[in-house]
DNA sequence: TGTACATCAGTGAACGCGCGTTCACTGATGTAC
DNA sequence: TGTACATCAGTGAACGCGCGTTCACTGATGTAC
């Protein structure tokens, strides 16, 4: 790799920590450079501001990860077919290990999608990675709906949606009290949810009337 | 109200306000305290620093939010359960109201958030504020999920966590592409979620084998 | 009722620090002959 | 192969601005007599 690509790089990578441990306001120029091993100099040498550094690694950076993480869940899921053994057991430790381990991960993201929202012109680019992501995380849900038997009226994207929503609301969750999001929460709640697309509960839901219902409009004036 | 008092509380509601808008390192006190109608001086006069006031916005108010909003959903939900229409549609315009019109809610959480996460003395507080929600949530999800049949042996606390964390989740998914989380997304994933706490699909869980499946241990060598 | 004084919420200028950004410079590397 | 020069990635001190915080002060309100 060419040194100056390669000084980039490693300028990415310290802005990627700093920015995840400081925020985007509270991380100083000087410390991403000094994290890099290179001066404040070199990194406006490769960047125009701190702004577009930052915009940098979103735009740049997250697809990036976002085919990792997905490829690397692929992976696991299609081995616990393999074996047979319940595929969502997989899913307890993705979601652990994202949840915990890659500590970076969710506080960077939180930094971006604060940015986009005080910031609009960024907000595209905030949409073009979650459509990118929500494409791929599509390509593993759809074969897992059919796999426990979903209504085929039930489009996945809607379920890749709420599955994504879920994950992340509950990753944030987990870190604030470990204790009301225990290891298997996730996968149990995916659980629920694709027995509950399986039955198929679609647009009309009527709750289980379990006591004597009223006629619609017979009600007494309000 | 004694006018102190009065001081400190609107000095609180600007600093919500700039907080949400600009985040906490974003926020200048001269900003917060100008667009109170006092200076900067009068700030220092009530809070020790631009830190404790930001703590005293999540201690002191936070609970009010979470119980304002509480009743506000449990209002609904009863007034349905009256009108013997379908609970589940008033979540549909709950989640539409906090997700569009309250738009300064998840930003500020999100600053909360990442300050606790930054700063791990105020995570206690922080985890504190997530009980006091669940402990108000639970409230309303266990009768729900007794009038939907649940199996007993589903705890409502676990549910509950799933909900919170789902409908975060999918907030603020929404601010960055609407079209990704239509208006009735939440509660129609509210709807698969009861429908499978109602099938307890709970730790057994074994997908509906659609081709033979093997007995375990008896798979090749890896 | 009127006067003198005490209290204290709120003022706003001043301070000093840390930050993002600039720019004249360095020195390693590559090229021409 | 050796020499002179050009290029340019990276240096680091300097600048100026905006910020959080301080503090001597003001003036409205309440109290004592």
């Amino acid at each position: 790799m060419e040194a100056r690509a390669r000084t980039r790089e490693q300028l990415l990578d310290a802005a990627a920590f700093v920015f995840a441990r400081k925020g985007f306001a509270g991380a100083s120029v000087e410390e991403i450079a000094e994290s890099a091993g290179y001066s404040t100099g070199a990194l406006y040498s490769n960047f125009d501001s701190k702004e577009q550094l930052f915009l940098e690694l979103l735009s740049a950076r997250r697809s990036r990860g976002i085919a990792r993480r997905t490829t690397a869940i692929a992976e696991i899921l299609n081995e616990e077919i393999a074996d047979d053994a319940d595929p969502l057991d997989a899913l307890t430790r993705m979601f652990v290990r994202i949840a915990d381990s890659d500590s970076e991960l969710a506080p960077l993201q939180a930094e971006f999608w604060l940015y986009a929202v005080r910031n609009p012109e960024a907000m595209g680019v905030m949409a073009e990675k979650l459509e990118e992501q929500l494409v791929a995380l599509e390509r593993l849900v759809a074969p897992l709906m059919e796999r426990f038997g979903a209504g085929p009226t039930i489009p996945p994207r809607a379920v890749t949606s709420a599955l994504l929503g879920l994950f992340q609301g509950l990753v944030r969750q987990r870190r604030v009290d470990p204790a009301s999001v225990p290891d298997d929460l996730f996968a149990q709640a995916v659980r629920w949810l694709l027995a509950g697309v399986r039955s198929n509960a679609s647009t009309t839901s009527a709750p289980p009337a379990n006591r004597g219902r009223r006629a619609r409009g017979q009600n007494e004036a309000r």
